[in-house]
DNA sequence: ATATGTGTTGAT
DNA sequence: TCAACACATATG
């Protein structure tokens, strides 16, 4: 149940979010896109000219990557009827190359991939010592070849322990049995939680207890931090955590609104947080339809993989039923904020 | 402003 | 599964 990779931005270093953008070097480019989306306008550099002709984007030969409008490489690989996006490249090549190793660590080391390369084994080893989603953060942040020879570089070292920090979860089967979650504690939406705030107020005396704020030394007044969570489903949500002088409250801001959208909260409905209390201190939240009442048709969006689950599904008949139906919104009411950044990557939060 | 990655859909 | 493509968001 890893996996939960599948979209989110980010992972980064300090307070604030800091993707590894880098500038296109599409100078060398003839063509020279621009706008997004296919119906980018075309600019024949060699004349100079403005071809309304050429509006498509130029496919790819490699499997799992496709034309980014701006002339960049994006590569993907799918899952369980899910894309999962493993970043956007410069050259070509890198994506496929980013799109094979995606799919050994998915699909086995003969999966089948753009380059021959059978993967040696201690990129193998590497491979199977790191949850998808790990290494799908790797791809994104184009760091994997990096750690795949610091990795060897410390097999090397002699103490052979290949297990130090067993990651918190794992692919295939849920990993998680037998490990005790604590429950932190629990909250009752209310209406401007999942209201047009795109906030959720933690209760001060648990935000303080639970969640401390690693003090507002930051030079900028306290970006705050994001916190992972990972949700019932394995899908690992991201949230921005932060302290609100204004209000003197301690708030989940960018990414909540996703959460409420997707999982339909309504007032009274209750989150809850939940901490493993294996050596990774993997935090969870989870929700609870506000006991006694009917929800209305909710049918979340959630990602059904492996039904983990614990949970009583008191009113909703969402375990791991149906397929798909991902994107399908059944709200009864409006609602709409337009959602922000979720994520969905596994990995222990990151205090960043 | 524009780059990135998602929503969708039709085709394997 | 996969990619095309249109477009919503995130980011600088």
């Amino acid at each position: 149940m890893d996996y939960s990779c599948i979209d989110d931005n980010t992972s980064n270093t300090s307070e604030t979010l800091s993707m590894s953008k880098k500038t296109p070097p599409q100078a060398a480019m003839r063509l020279y896109r621009m706008g997004s989306g296919g119906s980018s306008v075309v600019l024949d550099l060699e004349n100079g000219v403005e071809t309304e002709s050429s509006r498509k984007l130029p496919s790819s030969k490699f499997k799992g990557v496709v034309p980014q409008p701006n002339g960049r490489w994006g590569a993907q690989i799918y899952e369980k009827h899910q894309r999962v996006w493993l970043g956007t490249f410069n050259e070509e090549e890198e994506a496929a190359a980013s799109y094979d190793i995606a799919a050994r660590r998915f699909r086995g080391r003969d999966a089948v991939t753009n380059f021959k390369s059978p993967a040696s084994d201690a990129e193998s080893a590497f491979l199977e010592a790191h949850s998808k989603a790990e290494i799908v953060d790797m791809l994104r942040k184009h760091t994997y070849a990096d750690e795949l020879r610091q990795s060897e570089r410390k097999f090397l070292d002699g103490d052979g322990n290949g297990k130090k920090r067993r990651e918190s979860k794992t692919t295939v089967t849920n990993e998680n049995d037998g490990v005790l979650r604590e429950v932190l504690f629990e909250k009752a939406v209310t209406p401007s939680d999942v209201g047009k705030l795109n906030r959720l107020v933690i209760p001060k005396q648990h935000a303080e207890k639970h969640f401390p704020l690693p003090v507002t030394v930051t030079p900028s007044p306290t970006k705050g931090v994001l916190i992972n969570l990972e949700d019932r489903t394995g899908k690992v949500w991201r949230f921005r955590y932060s302290y609100w002088n204004s209000s003197q409250s301690y708030v989940l801001t960018k990414g909540w609104s996703r959460f409420v959208k997707e999982k339909n909260l309504r007032a009274g409905d209750v989150v809850c947080f939940e901490r493993s209390s294996g050596p990774d201190q993997q935090l969870y939240i989870d929700w609870k339809v506000r006991s006694g009442i009917e929800k209305t048709t909710s049918v979340q969006t959630v990602v059904r993989l492996f039904g983990v689950n614990i949970f009583n599904a008191t009113t909703n008949a969402n375990t791991n039923d149906a397929v798909g139906e991902s994107g399908s919104k059944k709200r009864s009411r409006e609602v709409d904020l337009f959602a922000l950044g979720c994520s969905k990557k596994q990995a222990i939060i990151n205090v960043l």
